[in-house]
DNA sequence: CCGGATCCGTTTCGATACTG
DNA sequence: CAGTATCGAAACGGATCCGG
């Protein structure tokens, strides 16, 4: 530890923030990873929800910083959860998808959607709920389905290299 | 002691915006809480490792703080996921344990542990890991039946209403 | 000893303004 | 639209202290 100088606010700003600023993809502890309310609702949305895109995330009903969703994007793209393409149809904005390591989080998600619908006041669509009660496996399957018929979607380019 | 206002001139940095957040049992907005790596961390040694007092959680592998580990035991048994109780045979010790709704969570640990042991290094016993997944229910049937067990022991006493 | 509470420097969050 | 920059507020974390 440093013995803090008399001098207040005196250390560069700039350097420090840029040293501190996550490089590029640090290392990743898994249940770190999932430990983040905000990751866990990224995913969430591109599972149920079908969003793609950064604005569609902002519209989720927890609201979330354009900052922190900006992080937890990449994290998450760092983390192989998602990658993020660009549209070619419209060249500015980009494209989030799931990895099969994040589609394989479905499990995850519908575990604790259904713990939370059963002890918790929770916004999830209640037929959306009995369905993954009623068939697990089935409901989960579909996600799957509906995620590798996205995935043919050709509206896409080459990956973002994120920084 | 949870008031902690140095001075009554220099206070309402909480007055803003929904600061009950700290003070006693706040609102839980359930994936808050399990948006949180020590929380879950908690409860997977109370599912797992079988710990139950302070200590325990204590000496896991990740180092917690006792002022963090605290704070999340308190957030834990005010959102009715865990309960404290006072051992009978050791007065200075607690005792926590889950609840109904804490074993409940079992599913959601258990597809976490199978996602992280397939996609990252990680540290639960491989044994375990491929009994879940060999037998996913009947693993947690386990878990369950021990839990139940472990509520019978006699060596407990009335709850410690934490505040 | 056990289970915390308190102090305090460091890190992260989050609201908003701003930019390419 | 898709993010950065900024900056105060909050949370973290380690060390230490304390009541039983």
């Amino acid at each position: 530890m440093k013995t803090r100088g008399p001098e207040p606010g005196a250390l560069d700003p700039a350097m420090k923030r840029q040293s501190l600023r996550r490089s590029n993809c640090p290392i990743n502890i898994t249940l770190e990873m999932l430990g983040d309310s905000w990751s866990l609702l990224v995913v969430r949305d591109l599972l149920f929800s079908g969003a793609t895109r950064f604005n569609e995330f902002l519209g989720a009903e927890e609201k979330i910083a354009t900052n922190i969703l900006a992080d937890r994007l990449e994290r998450l793209e760092c983390a192989g959860i998602i990658d993020k393409l660009r549209d070619r149809d419209d060249g500015r904005r980009h494209i989030y998808r799931l990895t099969e390591k994040g589609i394989d989080l479905a499990p995850v998600l519908v575990e604790m959607i259904l713990w939370a619908s059963h002890y918790e006041a929770t916004s999830a669509p209640a037929a959306a709920v009995s369905a993954m009660r009623k068939d697990r496996a089935g409901f989960i399957g579909n996600l799957r389905a509906r995620w590798e018929a996205a995935s043919e979607t050709k509206s896409i380019e080459t990956p973002v290299s994120s920084k």
